[in-house]
DNA sequence: TTATCAATAAATTTAGAAAATTTGGCACAG
DNA sequence: CTGTGCCAAATTTTCTAAATTTATTGATAA
């Protein structure tokens, strides 16, 4: 018996293509996509192209106007704030649950990813710092999150960060990673351990919601910069 | 110039015609979804019907497995409990934002949708009565959810609804509306309405989680009855 | 200018071809 | 007899290419 990897769909390929080539910033908000362009650059015929665009669609990052095809979804200053407010209450939640319902193999994880995560220096390029880092990152999050225990809350996470992944990539290029910021990160995610670990709940949500909005003011430079409001 | 509903993509029409045959349990759980049959039935070929079941594997109403077709989402006991706690923790947090920082006209709305729905008992046949009632009802709940100002926030509530609505639709089916179920649900939501105007956070959110959890157990019975675990 | 209508471009749908999976039968070993 | 593995037929999914419908543009006439 073989487990290799399934084999998937074009509508699936090009739905993470596409998807990606949007949070990456390779298509201007509000530009048109045309059937025709995106047939061409990503080697598909109209039925799963138009697959992959309703999912964006469904994802926010793609608007659909009927008969008139499709375009990049907007992006702005109003979005910006709600989408890491949203995100900021929604994770604070998840948060206060995690500490009340986690059992100890959670405890276990926020620890080990925490580890993983400090011990991130030791990688040479700067593409591999960031990326390694940033992978690690998620890791972390994603191990606090998991001790709510909620499946349907997850994946409302999820698909907020989705959401959100199009502006953090503004902040992730903006933000050139030096030994000074990552050992700032390193504190507050040490003290973000620390009160989880001690259970003290206001507190934890509180810091939590610090940390998550840090990028939000840099963000907003440069989309003002780039004359969005 | 006529002012007609807007053309509608044959992709939308039938997604929204599929939806809800699944929400009203039309298909089982489980069902295999072939694609001759839907097209058949609906009256669209395969292009629009993939377009429409992928977004109802992005709402989780359908699952797609890689070349071999779609089928509706299984339900189950987990789910159902991990759907309502999702959704009484998201609506106790949606409320919590709405109290803190709704306006006056927020007040208004909330007072004008429970009164349309207070008033809901003169309508004759019970078909009528249970549509017009579950119609104000909505309406309640999103004008006090619509306080809380956040665009995302209200998306996720909305996602996490249709979700529930498969769920939602055995209780209604179960529950005959009597004159008494009604009456106590109207001093429910007068309750509600009682301390969200008195801006008592706490206590809001509590009736609030109390009021959305009364359906588990009737529908847990009905899932059982069937055989679902 | 404003309106109308053809010409063009684009989105949407369909029908059928290609690829993949399941089904059913048959030979063969236990 | 019963069970297992394999092959071919039938079914089903998936994709493309062409046809159809719908919107936009630009020229012409009111």
């Amino acid at each position: 018996m073989e487990h290799d990897a399934p084999r998937q769909n074009l509508a699936i390929s090009a739905y993470r293509e596409l998807k990606h080539d949007i949070i990456r910033g390779r298509y201007a908000p509000e530009e048109k996509l045309l059937m025709s362009r995106l047939k061409e650059r990503y080697g598909v015929s109209t039925g799963p192209l138009r697959e992959a665009l309703s999912q964006l669609v469904a994802d926010r990052l793609v608007v659909a106007i009927s008969q008139r095809g499709y375009r990049v979804a907007p992006m702005s200053l109003a979005e910006l704030n709600d989408i890491y407010d949203a995100r900021a209450q929604l994770e604070g939640l998840i948060l206060r649950l995690a500490i009340e319902r986690g059992d100890d193999d959670w405890e276990a994880s926020v620890l080990a990813t925490a580890h993983r995560l400090a011990k991130v220096t030791d990688i040479s390029s700067p593409d591999e710092l960031l990326d390694g880092w940033d992978l690690r990152h998620k890791a972390f999050h994603t191990a606090i999150a998991s001790g709510c225990n909620s499946p349907h809350l997850l994946q409302m996470r999820n698909t907020l960060f989705d959401q959100v992944e199009r502006y953090r990539h503004l902040w992730l290029q903006e933000t050139v990673m030096s030994p000074q910021a990552l050992d700032i990160k390193r504190q507050e995610h040490a003290a973000l351990v620390d009160v989880i670990l001690a259970r003290d709940t206001d507190q934890a949500a509180n810091l939590m919601r610090d940390h998550l909005i840090t990028p939000v003011p840099i963000i907003t430079r440069v989309l003002t910069a780039r004359g969005i409001n």
